[in-house]
DNA sequence: GTTCAACCTCTTTTT
DNA sequence: GAGGTTGAAC
């Protein structure tokens, strides 16, 4: 505790001073994007814990735990080691602390966590249970039928009124899925599983029926602390409400603007409100960005301006100077990810490094392209948001291994690795399972069965050998996962074509399992926040410096020196599915308003001009409506071809005239010219740069120079 | 009756 | 790519 006083005037502007001395009473920080908000939470921390607060009873709810804990950790530093013991996490981790100390009081003395796609499962298993035809009803997707029970539970609506709502077109199905959801809760009781939802809907009903423990809990968290409060939902607020009735000690932190979670039931109103439910609560507003340059600012300003809803705050810099945001036009989805590719190793070749770069997207799909041009120019990356390393089928294979031997009850699990083996489908998995639960299900029952199998069920053995080798008391959790992998592996190699990658995952989830001291708490943890890259680097020397790829929603709270977003066209961001709906424009408004406020010097827009689509084949994109009437005023518009190796050298001598050119071989070349060139195959020449060289977009390699004194006429296919 | 390979479609965002 | 569907092969 040797760390000299900490100078809060002089690090903190005025209004973060405020905030960070509010330290009593209930308190709204509206935050701007960028202005310091991490750091004024950070500070609070420490000056709560200076003043003799014990850290534990300081909660700090963050959106993930990542975000906690770099809190804490900058927290420590700034004061002591003390700032580590802080109650920090998510709202779902929270919840799962305190349920699984106070469960059993609502009927939940233990339980394992289902994620979105066992829950899809559970929904299959019943539609199949109540011999539902799912053709004859034409019933949506399991996934969609779980995303209704979800949002009618987080939006505290009943199934028929949500299905009026957002989904019309399966009202017809109201009395089904409504039963289906009912059966759906049943089947958690029964089972003993929670899901996401449950998490919250059970914390809150342990609150509000045990006040004892309410209040207990109360007394136990004193300060609290919720980071980007716009993207709770109703339940979360009154969460809060319920956890800080007594000492009222609760300050909330979020940016009106840059809510971007209602699909999952958040609501902006949460924050518009604060002020109803705490009347005397302080409200602070941080409005001076310390982040982009003035160009950046200025864009960003204009894009939430045009929102329909008027916001809070408005955002300034002292920051001068600095590029505009470029808006680049690419013809087609490949030009712009060879475009990006150019312009990153260009940057690179600046010495500026890629882990202060990164590519933004609205949907994780829309990065497939680009990755694999990555991957061929040699340019590591990670990326972030879309399907979960945890959601994949290898990692689901491996862990519902050890979900069943830690929970024989588990019959999903069952279901997943009997289908594994060799000769064994559906209806010998129900076979087995139902075995199982004519009595109560164990590993030694499973054992007895086994043994009585002959023939081709003899494979059945394989996986009592499994479990008899995890049943060594001496073996830490890592071990266990080490041992599952060896079985496993040989179905791996079988069932995926790429399974030395997936096996790189499995030998990164035995590194990740390796700190947690149970079973149970590395299975709840993969579930509840599992690891969030979903393609990390493949080796070292790469995971020294590599881009960042994430979707939008994952880069909330971020910041890099350089970001492009790609697909800013309409149909894709804004995304068509919320071309429809005023509602849901808004919010992809706010979402390209956060998506732009992550640069700190450098922004780039790309759209490319055509468009793959299953029907119509290729079609006409317009620029994202969000730059409408913003580009070549607040951006700079040029187009990717003109824009590759610091065209602007290249464009004036393009401007000069040198369109086509007469070949030492006498015959005329032209940008646009198609070409086929013996050994780099189909191309399209983009530009003659010079009498004897022109640049040429080989479909395979990119863009190449080639030298036109070899060429012969034959090769050439005029357009 | 059962498994499994080959085809199809569709792809928003996440704790 | 993952999930669903279909039809051949056991």
């Amino acid at each position: 505790m040797s760390n000299p006083v900490i100078n809060y005037e002089k690090e903190l502007n005025e209004a973060q001073y405020e905030a960070v001395f509010v330290t009593e009473g209930p308190a709204l920080v509206i935050a701007g994007a960028g202005s310091g908000k991490t750091r004024t939470l950070v500070y609070r921390v420490a000056r709560l814990v200076e003043l003799g607060v014990n850290p534990e009873s300081i909660l700090l709810l963050t959106f993930t735990r990542k975000a906690a804990s770099e809190m804490m950790d900058r927290a420590s530093q700034l004061l002591d080691v003390r700032c580590r013991a802080v109650s920090g996490g998510t709202f779902h981790s929270t919840a799962n602390y305190i349920l699984r100390r106070y469960g059993d009081l609502i009927g939940f003395p233990g339980y394992s966590i289902i994620d979105r796609g066992d829950c899809a499962e559970v929904v299959g298993y019943i539609v199949g249970e109540l011999g539902i035809k799912r053709k004859e009803l034409k019933l949506p997707r399991n996934s969609t039928i779980v995303d209704i029970i979800s949002k009618a539970i987080n939006k505290s609506m009943k199934v028929p009124e949500l299905l009026e709502t957002y989904y019309p077109h399966l009202t017809d199905l109201s009395d089904t899925i409504n039963v289906l959801a009912g059966k759906y809760d049943e089947y958690k009781k029964t089972h003993m599983v929670m899901d996401y939802d449950d998490l919250l809907v059970k914390l809150k009903k342990l609150l509000v029926e045990f006040p004892g423990v309410c209040r207990a809990l109360g007394n136990r968290y004193r300060y609290i602390m919720v980071d980007e409060y716009q993207d709770t939902n109703p339940l979360q607020a009154e969460i809060v409400e319920l956890l800080g009735k007594d000492h009222r000690n609760v300050m909330v932190v979020g940016d009106d603007s840059q809510s971007i979670y209602s699909f999952r039931g958040a609501d902006i109103r949460n924050i518009l409100e604060f002020p109803g439910i705490f009347p005397d609560a302080k409200i602070i507003k941080l409005e001076e960005n310390f982040r982009s340059t003035q160009p950046i600012l200025e864009l960003t300003n204009a894009i939430i301006e045009r929102a329909r809803q008027k916001y809070t705050k408005c955002l300034f810099t002292s920051k001068s100077g600095g590029i505009r945001p470029q808006l680049v036009v690419a013809r087609d989805e490949a030009e712009q990810s060879c475009w990006i590719v150019e312009k990153i190793d260009s940057l690179r070749r600046e010495g500026i490094p890629l882990r202060e770069m990164a590519v933004l997207f609205r949907s994780s799909f829309h990065s497939f392209d680009l990755e694999v041009q990555l991957s061929k120019g040699s340019i590591p990356f990670a990326k972030y948001g879309g399907l979960k390393f945890a959601e994949s089928a290898h990692i689901k294979d491996l862990l519902a291994h050890l979900r069943v031997f830690l929970n024989p009850h588990d019959r999903l699990s069952w279901n997943r690795i009997l289908k594994l083996l060799p000769g064994v489908g559906q209806a010998t998995a129900n076979k087995v399972i139902k075995w199982l639960n004519a009595d109560v299900p164990s590993l030694d029952r499973f054992k007895e069965y086994a043994a009585t199998q002959k023939g081709k069920m003899k494979v059945l053995l394989d996986l009592v050998r499994l479990f008899d080798a995890l049943s060594d008391p001496d073996l830490d959790v890592k071990d266990l996962v080490a041992i599952t992998i060896k079985y496993y592996e040989p179905i791996l190699t079988q069932k995926f074509d790429d399974y030395p990658k997936r096996a790189r995952d499995l030998s990164y989830l035995q590194e990740w399992s390796a700190p947690f001291e149970s079973l149970e708490q590395f299975l709840t943890d993969m579930a509840l926040e599992p690891p969030e890259v979903n393609r990390a680097p493949s080796d070292f020397a790469e995971r020294a410096d590599f881009l960042t790829l994430s979707t939008i929603h994952s880069a909330k709270g971020l910041e890099w020196r350089i970001v492009f977003i790609i697909n800013a066209a309409n149909g894709y961001f804004p995304s068509r599915h919320s071309l429809l709906s005023d509602e849901d424009m808004e919010e992809e408004r706010r979402l390209m308003y956060v998506a732009c406020t992550r640069a700190k010097e450098q922004l780039y827009i790309v759209y490319p001009e055509t468009g793959r689509d299953s029907y119509y084949g290729s079609v006409m994109l317009e620029m994202s409506e969000f730059m409408r009437g913003l580009d070549g005023t607040l951006t700079d518009v040029v187009t990717a071809a003109e824009s590759l190796h610091g065209g602007g050298r290249q464009f004036r001598r393009a401007k000069k005239g040198i369109s086509s050119v007469k070949t030492s071989r006498g015959f005329n070349i032209k940008a646009g010219d198609v070409f086929r060139h013996p050994d780099l195959g189909m191309g399209v020449v983009l530009e003659i740069m010079d009498r004897n060289r022109a640049r040429v977009y080989f479909k395979k390699l990119g863009i190449r120079v080639i030298d036109l004194r070899t060429v012969k006429e034959g090769q050439w296919v005029v357009r």
